[in-house]
DNA sequence: TCAAAAACTTAATGACAATTCAATTTTTGG
DNA sequence: CCAAAAATTGAATTGTCATTAAGTTTTTGA
Protein backbone atom coordinates (compact mmCIF):
# COMPACT_ATOMS: atom_id res chain seq x y z
CA UNK A 1 0.00 0.00 0.00
CA UNK A 2 3.49 2.13 0.23
CA UNK A 3 2.86 5.10 -2.55
CA UNK A 4 6.08 5.78 -4.13
CA UNK A 5 5.34 9.12 -5.50
CA UNK A 6 7.51 8.19 -8.65
CA UNK A 7 6.35 12.05 -10.03
CA UNK A 8 8.15 13.69 -7.27
CA UNK A 9 11.82 12.13 -7.89
CA UNK A 10 11.01 12.66 -12.07
CA UNK A 11 13.86 10.92 -13.32
CA UNK A 12 11.11 7.84 -12.52
CA UNK A 13 12.23 4.56 -12.88
CA UNK A 14 8.89 3.96 -14.89
CA UNK A 15 9.68 0.60 -15.12
CA UNK A 16 6.55 -0.59 -12.56
CA UNK A 17 3.38 1.17 -14.23
CA UNK A 18 2.72 1.82 -17.98
CA UNK A 19 3.43 5.55 -19.38
CA UNK A 20 -0.31 5.91 -19.90
CA UNK A 21 -1.00 5.74 -16.12
CA UNK A 22 2.30 7.58 -15.05
CA UNK A 23 1.11 10.61 -17.71
CA UNK A 24 -2.45 10.78 -16.21
CA UNK A 25 -0.93 10.73 -12.83
CA UNK A 26 1.52 13.53 -13.94
CA UNK A 27 -1.57 15.65 -15.42
CA UNK A 28 -3.20 15.44 -11.95
CA UNK A 29 -0.31 16.72 -10.03
CA UNK A 30 -0.12 19.33 -12.10
CA UNK A 31 -3.78 20.32 -11.38
CA UNK A 32 -3.64 19.95 -7.89
CA UNK A 33 -0.31 22.55 -7.97
CA UNK A 34 -2.18 24.89 -10.11
CA UNK A 35 -5.55 24.47 -7.31
CA UNK A 36 -2.48 25.06 -4.56
CA UNK A 37 -0.90 27.98 -6.28
CA UNK A 38 -4.34 29.54 -6.57
CA UNK A 39 -5.01 28.92 -3.19
CA UNK A 40 -1.44 30.07 -2.10
CA UNK A 41 -1.41 33.00 -3.53
CA UNK A 42 -5.06 33.98 -2.08
CA UNK A 43 -4.83 32.78 1.63
CA UNK A 44 -0.81 32.33 1.71
CA UNK A 45 0.71 28.53 2.44
CA UNK A 46 -0.46 28.51 6.75
CA UNK A 47 -3.95 30.15 5.99
CA UNK A 48 -4.49 27.50 2.78
CA UNK A 49 -6.50 24.14 3.95
CA UNK A 50 -5.70 20.89 2.67
CA UNK A 51 -9.48 21.57 2.20
CA UNK A 52 -9.20 24.82 0.07
CA UNK A 53 -7.01 23.03 -2.66
CA UNK A 54 -9.18 19.70 -2.73
CA UNK A 55 -12.07 21.39 -3.19
CA UNK A 56 -11.35 23.81 -6.29
CA UNK A 57 -10.64 20.12 -7.54
CA UNK A 58 -14.08 18.54 -6.34
CA UNK A 59 -12.25 16.08 -4.34
CA UNK A 60 -12.09 15.18 -0.66
CA UNK A 61 -8.91 17.02 1.20
CA UNK A 62 -7.23 13.06 2.11
CA UNK A 63 -7.09 12.55 -1.75
CA UNK A 64 -4.15 14.94 -1.85
CA UNK A 65 -2.17 12.05 -0.46
CA UNK A 66 -2.16 9.93 -2.95
CA UNK A 67 -0.48 12.32 -5.17
CA UNK A 68 1.82 14.19 -2.42
CA UNK A 69 2.87 12.98 0.78
CA UNK A 70 2.32 16.19 2.83
CA UNK A 71 0.76 19.45 2.51
CA UNK A 72 5.19 20.88 2.47
CA UNK A 73 5.77 18.39 -0.83
CA UNK A 74 2.72 20.55 -2.57
CA UNK A 75 4.29 23.67 -1.37
CA UNK A 76 8.06 22.41 -2.50
CA UNK A 77 6.63 21.45 -5.89
CA UNK A 78 5.42 24.65 -6.96
CA UNK A 79 8.32 26.40 -5.52
CA UNK A 80 10.22 23.98 -8.46
CA UNK A 81 7.68 24.70 -10.66
CA UNK A 82 8.09 28.08 -10.82
CA UNK A 83 12.04 28.35 -10.25
CA UNK A 84 12.33 25.87 -13.03
CA UNK A 85 9.92 28.44 -15.19
CA UNK A 86 12.26 31.75 -14.80
CA UNK A 87 15.38 29.76 -14.65
CA UNK A 88 15.11 28.84 -18.43
CA UNK A 89 14.45 32.38 -19.21
CA UNK A 90 18.14 33.03 -18.45
CA UNK A 91 19.20 31.51 -21.21
CA UNK A 92 16.31 32.47 -23.24
CA UNK A 93 17.47 36.13 -22.84
CA UNK A 94 20.94 35.26 -24.25
CA UNK A 95 19.92 33.59 -27.11
CA UNK A 96 17.53 37.02 -27.44
CA UNK A 97 19.63 39.40 -27.65
CA UNK A 98 23.57 40.59 -27.32
CA UNK A 99 22.68 43.82 -25.40
CA UNK A 100 21.94 43.49 -21.47
CA UNK A 101 19.35 46.49 -21.71
CA UNK A 102 17.50 44.10 -24.52
CA UNK A 103 18.20 40.68 -22.35
CA UNK A 104 16.73 42.66 -19.23
CA UNK A 105 13.98 43.80 -20.66
CA UNK A 106 13.38 40.63 -22.55
CA UNK A 107 13.72 38.86 -18.93
CA UNK A 108 11.16 41.03 -17.39
CA UNK A 109 8.75 40.77 -19.92
CA UNK A 110 8.67 37.26 -19.91
CA UNK A 111 8.83 36.61 -16.13
CA UNK A 112 5.46 38.92 -16.45
CA UNK A 113 3.88 37.10 -18.71
CA UNK A 114 4.82 33.74 -16.46
CA UNK A 115 3.42 35.66 -13.63
CA UNK A 116 0.13 36.15 -15.19
CA UNK A 117 -0.72 33.92 -18.15
CA UNK A 118 -0.30 30.86 -16.71
CA UNK A 119 0.13 31.54 -12.37
CA UNK A 120 3.26 28.94 -12.57
CA UNK A 121 5.76 31.99 -11.78
CA UNK A 122 3.82 33.47 -8.44
CA UNK A 123 5.56 30.75 -6.25
CA UNK A 124 8.51 32.49 -6.21
CA UNK A 125 6.79 35.62 -4.21
CA UNK A 126 5.48 32.52 -1.21
CA UNK A 127 7.17 32.53 2.44
CA UNK A 128 10.66 30.34 1.54
CA UNK A 129 10.48 29.85 5.39
CA UNK A 130 7.41 27.48 5.78
CA UNK A 131 9.46 24.78 3.74
CA UNK A 132 11.36 22.12 5.44
CA UNK A 133 14.61 22.84 6.38
CA UNK A 134 16.57 21.00 3.49
CA UNK A 135 13.81 22.09 0.75
CA UNK A 136 14.34 25.64 1.88
CA UNK A 137 18.01 25.43 1.41
CA UNK A 138 17.80 24.17 -2.14
CA UNK A 139 14.91 26.95 -3.04
CA UNK A 140 17.45 29.42 -1.82
CA UNK A 141 19.93 28.09 -3.63
CA UNK A 142 18.41 27.92 -7.15
CA UNK A 143 16.35 31.83 -6.64
CA UNK A 144 19.82 33.05 -5.82
CA UNK A 145 21.27 31.21 -8.69
CA UNK A 146 18.21 33.36 -10.54
CA UNK A 147 18.81 36.68 -8.88
CA UNK A 148 22.94 36.29 -10.01
CA UNK A 149 21.68 35.56 -13.29
CA UNK A 150 19.79 39.05 -13.24
CA UNK A 151 23.01 40.65 -11.18
CA UNK A 152 24.84 39.61 -14.28
CA UNK A 153 23.12 41.30 -16.69
CA UNK A 154 22.93 44.57 -14.81
CA UNK A 155 26.84 44.43 -14.59
CA UNK A 156 27.26 43.78 -17.85
CA UNK A 157 25.11 46.76 -19.25
CA UNK A 158 26.99 48.80 -16.77
CA UNK A 159 30.49 47.88 -18.41
CA UNK A 160 28.95 47.83 -21.90
CA UNK A 161 27.76 51.42 -21.61
CA UNK A 162 24.64 51.39 -21.58
CA UNK A 163 23.56 51.76 -17.99
CA UNK A 164 24.47 53.65 -15.55
CA UNK A 165 26.45 52.93 -12.21
CA UNK A 166 23.83 51.09 -10.14
CA UNK A 167 24.03 49.07 -7.27
CA UNK A 168 23.17 45.66 -9.25
CA UNK A 169 21.79 43.99 -6.05
CA UNK A 170 19.56 46.74 -5.24
CA UNK A 171 18.17 47.05 -8.99
CA UNK A 172 17.47 43.57 -8.78
CA UNK A 173 15.73 43.44 -6.13
CA UNK A 174 13.51 46.40 -7.21
CA UNK A 175 12.92 44.67 -10.66
CA UNK A 176 12.14 41.27 -8.66
CA UNK A 177 9.94 43.07 -5.92
CA UNK A 178 7.85 44.79 -8.88
CA UNK A 179 7.04 41.19 -10.13
CA UNK A 180 6.63 39.27 -7.69
CA UNK A 181 4.28 41.74 -6.31
CA UNK A 182 2.02 41.15 -9.50
CA UNK A 183 1.02 37.66 -7.29
CA UNK A 184 -0.65 40.39 -4.87
CA UNK A 185 -3.26 42.41 -7.25
CA UNK A 186 -3.30 40.43 -10.77
CA UNK A 187 -6.77 39.91 -11.94
CA UNK A 188 -7.22 37.80 -14.53
CA UNK A 189 -10.18 39.25 -15.63
CA UNK A 190 -8.90 42.91 -15.40
CA UNK A 191 -8.19 45.14 -17.17
CA UNK A 192 -4.48 45.06 -17.35
CA UNK A 193 -2.91 42.16 -19.66
CA UNK A 194 0.68 40.37 -19.74
CA UNK A 195 1.77 42.31 -23.03
CA UNK A 196 0.72 45.29 -21.52
CA UNK A 197 2.22 44.95 -18.22
CA UNK A 198 5.54 43.08 -19.48
CA UNK A 199 6.26 46.34 -21.83
CA UNK A 200 5.40 48.86 -19.39
CA UNK A 201 7.45 47.18 -16.04
CA UNK A 202 10.10 46.99 -18.87
CA UNK A 203 10.05 50.66 -19.55
CA UNK A 204 9.92 51.71 -16.08
CA UNK A 205 12.46 49.17 -14.22
CA UNK A 206 15.21 49.28 -17.99
CA UNK A 207 14.60 53.22 -18.46
CA UNK A 208 15.74 53.74 -15.15
CA UNK A 209 18.54 52.50 -15.44
CA UNK A 210 20.24 54.52 -18.41
CA UNK B 1 -13.14 41.55 35.24
CA UNK B 2 -13.98 42.78 31.14
CA UNK B 3 -11.03 44.29 30.23
CA UNK B 4 -12.00 47.49 27.84
CA UNK B 5 -9.13 47.72 25.22
CA UNK B 6 -9.13 51.61 25.31
CA UNK B 7 -6.55 51.76 23.83
CA UNK B 8 -7.79 50.37 20.47
CA UNK B 9 -10.55 53.28 20.62
CA UNK B 10 -7.79 55.51 20.07
CA UNK B 11 -10.57 58.20 21.48
CA UNK B 12 -9.82 57.09 24.70
CA UNK B 13 -12.24 58.28 26.99
CA UNK B 14 -9.68 58.12 29.57
CA UNK B 15 -11.85 59.63 32.85
CA UNK B 16 -11.10 56.29 34.49
CA UNK B 17 -7.39 55.49 34.56
CA UNK B 18 -4.44 58.23 35.25
CA UNK B 19 -2.55 59.63 32.34
CA UNK B 20 0.69 57.78 33.84
CA UNK B 21 -0.92 54.24 33.28
CA UNK B 22 -2.52 54.70 30.36
CA UNK B 23 0.62 56.13 29.07
CA UNK B 24 2.63 52.91 30.06
CA UNK B 25 -0.15 50.86 28.87
CA UNK B 26 0.34 52.24 25.37
CA UNK B 27 4.18 51.81 25.64
CA UNK B 28 3.47 48.39 26.28
CA UNK B 29 1.14 47.77 23.13
CA UNK B 30 3.51 49.70 20.93
CA UNK B 31 6.16 47.15 21.85
CA UNK B 32 4.07 44.30 21.39
CA UNK B 33 2.88 45.80 18.05
CA UNK B 34 6.45 46.06 17.07
CA UNK B 35 7.66 42.07 18.39
CA UNK B 36 4.48 41.36 16.21
CA UNK B 37 5.58 42.78 12.93
CA UNK B 38 8.91 41.16 13.33
CA UNK B 39 7.09 38.11 13.82
CA UNK B 40 4.27 38.62 10.87
CA UNK B 41 7.50 39.62 8.72
CA UNK B 42 9.70 36.32 9.24
CA UNK B 43 6.85 33.70 9.26
CA UNK B 44 3.57 35.46 7.63
CA UNK B 45 0.42 36.26 9.81
CA UNK B 46 -0.55 32.43 10.25
CA UNK B 47 2.81 30.68 10.55
CA UNK B 48 3.39 32.87 13.65
CA UNK B 49 1.82 31.85 17.27
CA UNK B 50 0.81 34.44 20.07
CA UNK B 51 3.88 31.99 21.37
CA UNK B 52 6.38 33.76 18.73
CA UNK B 53 5.24 37.14 19.88
CA UNK B 54 5.40 36.26 23.86
CA UNK B 55 8.34 35.23 23.36
CA UNK B 56 10.26 38.19 22.28
CA UNK B 57 8.62 39.97 24.74
CA UNK B 58 9.98 37.64 27.51
CA UNK B 59 6.46 37.07 28.34
CA UNK B 60 3.92 34.37 28.36
CA UNK B 61 1.64 34.21 25.67
CA UNK B 62 -1.73 35.00 27.33
CA UNK B 63 -0.23 38.43 28.65
CA UNK B 64 -0.57 39.64 25.59
CA UNK B 65 -4.76 39.49 26.14
CA UNK B 66 -4.41 41.93 28.38
CA UNK B 67 -4.25 44.58 25.49
CA UNK B 68 -5.42 42.75 22.00
CA UNK B 69 -8.74 41.11 22.25
CA UNK B 70 -7.31 38.39 19.81
CA UNK B 71 -4.89 37.90 17.77
CA UNK B 72 -6.77 39.52 14.72
CA UNK B 73 -6.41 42.38 16.60
CA UNK B 74 -2.68 42.70 16.68
CA UNK B 75 -2.51 41.95 12.99
CA UNK B 76 -5.39 44.82 12.38
CA UNK B 77 -3.07 47.54 14.39
CA UNK B 78 0.14 46.72 12.39
CA UNK B 79 -1.80 47.72 9.85
CA UNK B 80 -3.52 51.08 10.54
CA UNK B 81 -0.22 51.83 12.02
CA UNK B 82 1.82 50.98 9.06
CA UNK B 83 -0.98 52.93 6.66
CA UNK B 84 -0.53 55.81 9.51
CA UNK B 85 2.86 55.93 8.95
CA UNK B 86 2.87 56.30 4.82
CA UNK B 87 -0.13 58.27 4.61
CA UNK B 88 1.06 61.12 6.12
CA UNK B 89 3.59 61.10 3.24
CA UNK B 90 0.80 62.10 0.88
CA UNK B 91 0.51 65.42 2.76
CA UNK B 92 5.15 65.98 3.12
CA UNK B 93 5.34 65.05 -0.57
CA UNK B 94 2.89 67.57 -0.84
CA UNK B 95 4.61 70.33 1.21
CA UNK B 96 8.18 69.51 -0.09
CA UNK B 97 7.79 70.34 -3.66
CA UNK B 98 5.75 71.43 -6.82
CA UNK B 99 7.62 69.36 -9.22
CA UNK B 100 5.29 65.98 -9.23
CA UNK B 101 8.92 64.35 -10.14
CA UNK B 102 10.19 65.75 -7.15
CA UNK B 103 7.16 64.75 -4.73
CA UNK B 104 7.35 61.04 -6.25
CA UNK B 105 10.94 60.72 -5.41
CA UNK B 106 10.49 61.90 -1.41
CA UNK B 107 7.43 59.64 -1.45
CA UNK B 108 9.91 56.58 -2.68
CA UNK B 109 12.52 57.82 -0.31
CA UNK B 110 10.65 58.52 2.57
CA UNK B 111 8.48 54.93 2.25
CA UNK B 112 11.54 53.41 1.85
CA UNK B 113 12.57 54.72 5.38
CA UNK B 114 9.92 54.38 6.81
CA UNK B 115 9.98 50.39 5.97
CA UNK B 116 13.55 49.91 6.90
CA UNK B 117 14.38 52.44 9.60
CA UNK B 118 11.14 51.54 11.77
CA UNK B 119 9.88 47.98 10.76
CA UNK B 120 6.51 50.25 10.78
CA UNK B 121 5.41 50.31 6.94
CA UNK B 122 6.49 46.89 6.70
CA UNK B 123 2.63 45.65 7.44
CA UNK B 124 1.55 46.88 4.25
CA UNK B 125 3.20 43.72 2.79
CA UNK B 126 1.35 41.96 5.22
CA UNK B 127 -1.55 39.51 3.95
CA UNK B 128 -5.08 41.40 4.04
CA UNK B 129 -7.25 38.60 3.82
CA UNK B 130 -5.97 37.33 7.31
CA UNK B 131 -8.41 40.59 8.65
CA UNK B 132 -11.68 40.17 9.76
CA UNK B 133 -13.71 40.85 6.70
CA UNK B 134 -14.99 44.74 8.54
CA UNK B 135 -11.11 45.70 9.12
CA UNK B 136 -10.04 44.16 5.50
CA UNK B 137 -12.92 45.90 3.87
CA UNK B 138 -11.12 49.29 6.41
CA UNK B 139 -7.77 48.30 5.49
CA UNK B 140 -7.87 47.86 1.92
CA UNK B 141 -10.15 51.21 1.58
CA UNK B 142 -6.96 53.53 3.34
CA UNK B 143 -4.30 51.51 1.10
CA UNK B 144 -6.77 52.63 -1.91
CA UNK B 145 -6.36 55.61 -0.48
CA UNK B 146 -2.80 55.86 -0.35
CA UNK B 147 -2.58 54.40 -3.78
CA UNK B 148 -4.58 56.92 -5.56
CA UNK B 149 -2.58 59.35 -3.75
CA UNK B 150 0.64 58.29 -5.37
CA UNK B 151 -1.49 57.63 -8.62
CA UNK B 152 -2.48 61.83 -8.48
CA UNK B 153 1.26 62.08 -8.40
CA UNK B 154 1.62 60.01 -11.59
CA UNK B 155 -0.70 61.81 -13.64
CA UNK B 156 0.38 65.44 -12.67
CA UNK B 157 3.75 64.66 -14.20
CA UNK B 158 2.00 63.35 -16.87
CA UNK B 159 -0.06 66.26 -17.13
CA UNK B 160 3.02 68.68 -16.55
CA UNK B 161 5.41 66.84 -18.74
CA UNK B 162 7.94 65.48 -16.87
CA UNK B 163 6.71 62.04 -17.31
CA UNK B 164 6.00 60.21 -20.40
CA UNK B 165 2.62 59.14 -21.08
CA UNK B 166 2.76 56.21 -19.10
CA UNK B 167 -0.39 53.47 -16.97
CA UNK B 168 -0.51 55.28 -13.50
CA UNK B 169 -2.46 52.26 -12.19
CA UNK B 170 0.87 50.03 -13.41
CA UNK B 171 3.48 52.62 -12.59
CA UNK B 172 2.33 52.88 -8.89
CA UNK B 173 2.08 49.05 -8.56
CA UNK B 174 5.92 48.86 -9.75
CA UNK B 175 6.53 50.88 -7.07
CA UNK B 176 5.04 49.93 -4.49
CA UNK B 177 6.09 46.26 -5.55
CA UNK B 178 9.36 47.34 -5.34
CA UNK B 179 9.30 48.51 -1.96
CA UNK B 180 7.18 46.41 -0.23
CA UNK B 181 9.36 43.45 -1.43
CA UNK B 182 11.75 45.20 0.80
CA UNK B 183 10.25 43.18 4.33
CA UNK B 184 11.27 40.24 2.61
CA UNK B 185 14.96 40.55 2.18
CA UNK B 186 16.13 43.41 3.77
CA UNK B 187 18.40 42.72 6.67
CA UNK B 188 19.13 45.56 9.26
CA UNK B 189 22.67 44.45 9.91
CA UNK B 190 23.30 43.97 6.40
CA UNK B 191 25.55 46.29 4.12
CA UNK B 192 22.55 48.01 2.91
CA UNK B 193 20.83 50.72 4.73
CA UNK B 194 18.21 52.87 3.88
CA UNK B 195 19.02 56.53 2.20
CA UNK B 196 21.55 54.78 -0.03
CA UNK B 197 18.04 52.37 -0.70
CA UNK B 198 16.06 54.90 -1.05
CA UNK B 199 17.91 56.64 -3.61
CA UNK B 200 18.83 53.97 -5.81
CA UNK B 201 14.98 52.74 -5.69
CA UNK B 202 13.87 56.27 -6.46
CA UNK B 203 16.39 56.78 -9.07
CA UNK B 204 15.69 53.78 -10.97
CA UNK B 205 11.75 54.07 -10.39
CA UNK B 206 11.23 57.91 -10.94
CA UNK B 207 14.14 57.78 -13.71
CA UNK B 208 12.24 54.97 -16.06
CA UNK B 209 8.80 57.76 -16.16
CA UNK B 210 11.05 60.43 -17.97
C1' DT C 1 -15.22 -9.35 -19.09
C1' DC C 2 -12.62 -9.22 -14.98
C1' DA C 3 -9.00 -8.97 -11.63
C1' DA C 4 -5.44 -5.87 -10.27
C1' DA C 5 -4.08 -1.11 -9.73
C1' DA C 6 -5.36 3.52 -8.98
C1' DA C 7 -8.28 7.09 -7.20
C1' DC C 8 -11.00 8.46 -3.91
C1' DT C 9 -13.97 8.27 0.40
C1' DT C 10 -15.44 8.24 5.29
C1' DA C 11 -14.12 7.81 9.82
C1' DA C 12 -10.61 8.17 13.32
C1' DT C 13 -6.38 10.18 15.50
C1' DG C 14 -3.40 13.56 17.37
C1' DA C 15 -1.16 18.03 17.70
C1' DC C 16 -1.05 22.36 17.94
C1' DA C 17 -2.45 26.89 18.90
C1' DA C 18 -6.02 30.36 20.10
C1' DT C 19 -8.67 31.47 23.73
C1' DT C 20 -10.78 31.43 28.58
C1' DC C 21 -10.45 31.21 33.56
C1' DA C 22 -8.99 31.59 38.03
C1' DA C 23 -5.30 32.71 40.57
C1' DT C 24 -0.77 35.27 41.74
C1' DT C 25 2.59 38.89 41.42
C1' DT C 26 3.67 43.65 40.55
C1' DT C 27 2.68 48.51 40.26
C1' DT C 28 0.32 52.63 41.48
C1' DG C 29 -1.18 56.50 44.14
C1' DG C 30 -2.82 58.24 48.38
C1' DC D 1 2.80 51.38 54.06
C1' DC D 2 -1.34 49.57 51.98
C1' DA D 3 -5.45 48.65 49.35
C1' DA D 4 -6.96 48.84 44.64
C1' DA D 5 -5.72 48.34 39.85
C1' DA D 6 -2.81 46.39 36.45
C1' DA D 7 0.12 42.86 34.63
C1' DT D 8 1.16 38.40 34.25
C1' DT D 9 0.89 33.43 34.89
C1' DG D 10 -0.42 28.29 34.70
C1' DA D 11 -3.92 25.24 33.89
C1' DA D 12 -7.91 23.94 31.31
C1' DT D 13 -10.79 24.27 27.07
C1' DT D 14 -11.77 24.02 22.37
C1' DG D 15 -11.70 24.03 17.46
C1' DT D 16 -9.23 23.45 13.58
C1' DC D 17 -6.46 21.08 10.68
C1' DA D 18 -2.90 17.73 9.02
C1' DT D 19 -2.30 13.15 8.87
C1' DT D 20 -3.45 8.00 9.18
C1' DA D 21 -6.29 3.88 8.62
C1' DA D 22 -9.38 1.09 6.43
C1' DG D 23 -12.57 0.61 3.21
C1' DT D 24 -15.22 1.59 -1.60
C1' DT D 25 -15.52 3.03 -6.30
C1' DT D 26 -13.41 3.69 -10.73
C1' DT D 27 -10.08 2.80 -14.25
C1' DT D 28 -6.91 0.02 -16.70
C1' DG D 29 -5.31 -3.41 -19.75
C1' DA D 30 -5.04 -8.19 -20.92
Amino acid sequence: MTIQFLGAAMGATGSEVSPRVEAKRQRRRAEILEAAIQAFREKGYHGTTLEDIAERLGVRNTALYHYFPDKEAILYECHRESLGQVMTLLDDARRHSDSPAEQLRYLIAEHVRVMTETLRGSSLAFEVHSLAPEHQAEIIRERDRYERGLRKVITAGIDSGEFRDVNPKITVFAILGAINWIARWFDPDGTIHSPELGAAFADQLVGGLT
